[in-house]
DNA sequence: CGGATTGTTGAGGATACTCAAGTTAGGTGG
DNA sequence: CCACCTAACTTGAGTATCCTCAACAATCCG
């Protein structure tokens, strides 16, 4: 079952650094948590935004569907992260949808809070830039890899993103720390599960991973990181 | 040749779009301006991130070159754009190439004053944060049409966006109001001159555009529209 | 146990890349 | 002002990557 959310998991958010005790207590006062399940939806592509969110615990898989229906994976959201912040993109409507793939927490709030805080503590303001700068820079390294680099490679740099982010260390290698599909890493590298399957059927052999079912534990990250360079591993 | 950055034209930026006069006057003061021919690099990737810009007037291209040489254009840098400002994306380094493409004149202030001026000024704050959600947006669309569309409607939705933020009316169609290569169009959209040239010249023969040596022209943009849609226009 | 979701694998083919050769346009210098 | 030179562009041929289609297998859940 979930747990409560902890003050100090909050307090210590790389995002509210800075602010003073009394001004961290009033931000969080005006905030509800929320708790949500696997597969749970906290917003839908196309609503009206009405809340901006912090996850403190899980993760979530934010996905676009494009007007044929195709769907892509906008990124995942992982603890600390802000999310939902339409506002900030100029926008009244939520451009993606958000879905729990772990158990989460996120703190919740108006999204009229959202000009207000970022006025009054520029401290806050701050660390939202400093995060959507974060997210301009993954997205070019996405558009750079999309435009220059054969599917194989950008497989293996997101595989190496996901175990950045969500590795769990284990005996044999670091295991993405929430179930994952192919389609999900299809959608991730703008290719087909086919292809993502033939893809670690092939590192699997080589003893780069091991997948299955929406698992994945990653053997050998060295030796990922030497394909998503473009090296062939063994031809050293 | 040049004439002067005139006050109202800084003035009237939307950036500044909420701050007193006085206020106005000090930012203004502390910004030097300057001037670019074709050809001229504002910035280089890598160097050490020693100013941030506003484009008062003309256009800039930036690139990233990736470790195996290739180069992508990361963006059009159009007028009242804020660009170089690799602080806020929480680096120290410029993280591509900004290079003029027309005559264009720019207002530069250290980056020390960043953080400066984003603490002190909630309204810049806000604008900048706003700027940097609609590269967001951009950013995230173009992944989208990398991930899921075929080259000709990516470089059918490149076009059309430098139509309109390039665009000047002309008697047969709308002028893209700076020289632009193929090759260019091809680093835009994650493709080779080659395919950029064979679909341009399809096009022209559907009396789509007319393109030449750098030059290119929008004859019929709902054409294009149709075709960036998925639709083949002429199957209605 | 049965149904549904997820994943595997093969065959065939299309899109778009690479390689290669040549053409055009524009700028430069004599 | 013309000849030349280079950068930009065009076009063709061949082919590799990766997609689509298809059938089937494995895994999970109720």
């Amino acid at each position: 079952m979930y747990i409560a959310i902890e003050k100090n998991e909050v307090d210590s958010l790389e995002l509210f650094a800075g602010l003073l005790p009394e001004q961290l207590e009033e931000v969080v006062a005006a905030a509800a948590g929320r708790r949500y399940h696997p597969g749970d939806v906290v917003f839908e592509q196309g609503q009206s935004a009405a809340h901006f969110f912090v996850l403190v615990r899980g993760r979530l898989r934010v996905t676009q569907v494009t007007s044929e229906g195709e769907q892509i994976v906008v990124r995942m959201v992982n603890p600390g992260d802000l999310f939902g912040i339409a506002r900030a993109l100029a926008r009244h409507d939520y451009p993606g949808t958000a879905t729990a793939v772990s158990d989460s927490c996120a703190l919740c709030w108006p999204m009229r809070l959202w000009t207000e805080f970022m006025g009054r503590y520029p401290a806050l303001a701050m660390h939202a830039m400093q995060a959507m700068g974060v997210r301009i820079s993954e997205a070019h390294q996405r558009v750079r890899e999309l435009s220059t680099e054969e599917v194989e490679r950008r497989v293996a740099h997101a595989v190496l993103r996901l175990a950045n982010q969500a590795g769990t260390k284990e005996r044999d290698g670091l295991r993405i720390d929430f179930p994952i599909s192919k389609q999900d890493i299809a959608e991730l590298t703008g290719t087909t599960l086919h292809t993502v399957s033939r893809i670690l059927t092939a590192w699997a052999g080589a003893g780069l991973v091991e997948s299955g079912r929406q698992k994945l534990l990653v053997r050998d990250p060295h030796g990922l990181v030497m394909l998503a360079d473009g090296l062939r591993p063994g031809l050293l």
